[in-house]
DNA sequence: AGCACGCCGACT
DNA sequence: GTCGGCGTGCTC
């Protein structure tokens, strides 16, 4: 029974409704949907609201975006319920925010709405009453002690708060060098900032989410600090937004999702290790924290303060051109010494056909390091024992049923492991293809480390941490609390051992392969290599104990290698841009990745080579350059073949609006198309 | 994204 | 003959 149908279609103004809302919902249909509002509701009504409406056979929680007195179409539903009693839930801040999110990462805007908000608000949970705010005088930290900033500290100081002062946007990339000093700068302009009463956010990378990072917040602004994790729990995470949100607290502390918290008064944002690829969320909506946090600071008239020892190449090439965007940090505080870095050539250490898992150099630095009873940290960026498992006879390698990767034998467990989909299962004793042979396990990873380490030294207190050993709550900070107080000797591990605090015992760092990163057929490789060499030769090198690094490679004149030795940021750039040039590779073009997945590969391709051609009809008119279609990286996952189109762009909110329209235009086929606007 | 509708295979 | 597989397409 609709009410519409009563009424002849040519007369609106009959309809029952004289009011219609523009609700978002977070299906991925592009415009907001509209909805009738009932005479009870008139009042109520507003922009920014919940709202609870039918949709198909369900009630959904919608978004009121726009409210109207004319419906564009007949079959119009009525709203349902209007939550929000309080006043809007989301503000003009948020809107605007969520909007910009739907055209730039290609999702609706109901769906960047739902990636802002805590899960209880999609389910229609209520927003508790804003109370006047508690005397915040008794939450705030008196004893503020006198903190020295270096002569560089301060001027690097000066200069942000010079803006802050304006309440304008502005955004700062800040180049330290590891053991600079970033975060006590961090830390004086939030202080600042509190006394103006003012808000802050401060993003780190997921793994640094630490008790460790966020005590040194805690320490200095106790209450006025929330700090919101991933594992935290929903009533928690509720309560520090209310808290957020009432301006009870004034800082907060998290991964990627906190640069949504509902600050009042926002100052500024912070995002330390700015170049960590944690910050790019890999699901709907694909956003980048850090590009987010530039256009919420836009939107609030903030500053945004990117900081890392190895800026991304987009954003340092970005602050270069800028007129007082980049600073610098060039010294380490309190004298800290750069450890001496040594490129160990791992083309020489063979012994026979086997390779040394550990150089000669490497071995006798440990040995002397433990002699002395000093710590020794490892990096080995690959979980498992053996990567790749194949068959002796014909060569054939063990693959994941479900994805088109290599199953990595884990020694803990004994069995098989794909890193992709976590399928399972017990190694093969004959070879599946030509049921002879047995099959050999090659390649290195953390565990196989771990084991030849325990046979060097077996004197040697070692502990490994990866994903494997610290998966269970806390496992991973009881870890690192045993390697300070020096219970362990050895610590190695995957790049999670880069991102830990400082441990002043530690003198020798061992870097196992440098080439894993290096050898992805990815265009940032070196990037991601260079960095990761350079924050974990930053590990070391503390006080008194001068550190030393040992890079072990096969490739020892590669660039990024060579930099990092020099603790060069400079050297590396300067190389690595020029090819950026040469490529069109972003931040000279960028790229927006076209993801086709299907169960079917040949029809996958299919569709990828059609949806090619019709791009290529509009390409040379809008100037845009088509690469693929190239299987992905991983190109099967989850039983779905996968394959991607690269488009290289100059403009990308110009070219968001003709792709909507193409792929609005082009059917679905057994194929599904995904968009990913600056992929990682 | 969900969810219903719809058109082909093995079951009481 | 129906129950149910998941491929297709719509939701104000």
């Amino acid at each position: 029974m609709k009410a519409t149908s009563l009424f002849p279609e040519n007369e609106m103004t009959s309809s029952p409704y004289s009011l219609f809302a523009d609700v978002a919902l977070g299906v991925p249909q592009e415009e907001p949907y509209q909805y009738g509002v009932p005479m009870e509701f008139k009042e109520q009504i507003a922009i920014g609201k919940r709202v609870r409406v039918p949709l198909r056979s369900q009630t959904r929680i919608g978004y009121v975006v726009g409210i109207s007195k004319t419906a564009s179409l007949k079959n119009i539903k009525p709203i349902a319920e209007v939550l929000d009693s309080e006043g809007p839930f989301l503000t003009e801040k948020f809107r605007k925010l969520t909007h910009w999110m739907s055209e730039y990462y290609f999702c609706s805007w109901g769906q960047a709405i739902e990636a802002v908000m805590p899960t209880p608000f999609k389910k229609g949970k209520t927003v508790m009453k804003s109370r006047s705010p508690k005397n915040t005088e008794e939450s705030l930290v008196h004893a503020t002690p006198v903190h020295s900033l270096t002569a560089q500290q301060s001027q690097v100081y000066e200069s942000i708060w010079l803006t802050l002062k304006k309440h304008q946007f502005k955004k700062f990339l800040l180049h330290g060098i590891t053991g600079s000093g970033k975060t006590e700068i961090y830390l004086c302009l939030i202080e600042k900032l509190i006394q103006e009463e003012r808000g802050s956010i401060v993003l780190v990378p997921e793994i640094s989410l630490t008790p460790q990072t966020t005590q040194r917040f805690k320490a200095r602004f106790g209450d006025l600090v929330a700090v919101v994790h991933s594992r935290i729990s929903t009533g928690k995470r509720l309560e520090e937004w209310h808290r957020l949100r009432k301006g009870e607290a004034k800082v907060v502390v998290g991964a990627r999702s906190a640069v949504f918290s509902p600050v009042k008064d926002l100052g500024i944002i912070v995002i330390d290790e700015q170049h960590d690829d944690s910050y790019k969320q890999e699901e709907t909506p694909r956003y980048e924290a850090g590009r987010v946090a530039e256009e919420r600071c836009r939107i609030e008239g903030a500053v945004l303060l990117s900081a890392s020892a190895t800026p991304s190449l987009e954003s340092y090439f970005e602050a270069k051109k800028a007129e007082g965007e980049l600073l610098t940090l060039s010294e380490r505080i309190e004298q800290r010494p750069l450890p001496q870095v040594t490129i160990l050539d791992m083309r020489n250490e063979r012994r026979g056909r086997t390779i040394r898992l550990f150089s000669i150099k490497l071995e006798d630095a440990i040995q002397k390091a433990l002699d002395k009873k000093e710590q020794v940290m490892l990096l080995m960026n690959r979980r498992g024992f053996a990567p790749f498992v194949s068959c002796m006879t014909c060569g054939t390698p063990v693959g994941c049923p479900r994805c088109r990767v290599s199953m990595v034998f884990h020694h803990d467990l004994q069995k098989l492991l794909c890193h992709t989909c976590h399928y399972m299962k017990f190694p093969p004793k004959m070879c599946p293809a030509c049921n002879k042979g047995y099959v050999r396990y090659m390649g290195i990873g953390t565990e196989k480390v771990e084991s030849e380490a325990a046979r060097l030294f077996p004197q040697a207190r070692i502990a490994r941490m990866d994903r494997d050993a610290t998966s269970r709550k806390d496992a991973h900070e009881k870890l690192l609390e045993r390697f300070r107080r020096r219970e362990v000797d050895i610590l190695l591990g995957t790049q999670m051992i880069a991102k830990g605090h400082d441990f002043p015992a530690v003198s020798v760092i061992g870097v196992i392969s440098a080439d894993t990163a290096l050898n992805l057929p990815d265009f940032r490789s070196a990037e991601r290599a260079f960095s990761l060499l350079t924050q974990v030769a930053g590990r070391a090198g503390r006080k008194d104990i001068p550190g030393r690094v040992f890079i072990q490679t096969f490739l020892p004149t590669h660039y990024a290698i060579q930099a990092a030795k020099d603790h060069d940021y400079h050297e590396f750039y300067a190389k690595e841009i020029r090819f950026r040039e040469q490529l069109k590779m972003p931040p000279y073009q960028k790229l927006i990745q076209i993801i086709l997945q299907g169960r079917v590969e040949k029809d996958v391709l299919k569709r990828a080579l059609e949806f090619r051609k019709k791009l290529e009809e509009k390409s040379k008119s809008r100037g845009l350059e088509i690469m693929g279609p190239a299987p992905c990286l991983v190109s099967k996952r989850y039983g779905q073949y996968l394959w991607n189109l690269y488009l290289k762009v100059g403009d990308l909110l110009k070219a968001n609006i003709w792709l909507k329209e193409e792929l609005q235009s082009f059917g679905r086929q057994g194929v599904k198309i995904t968009v990913d606007v600056n992929p990682r």
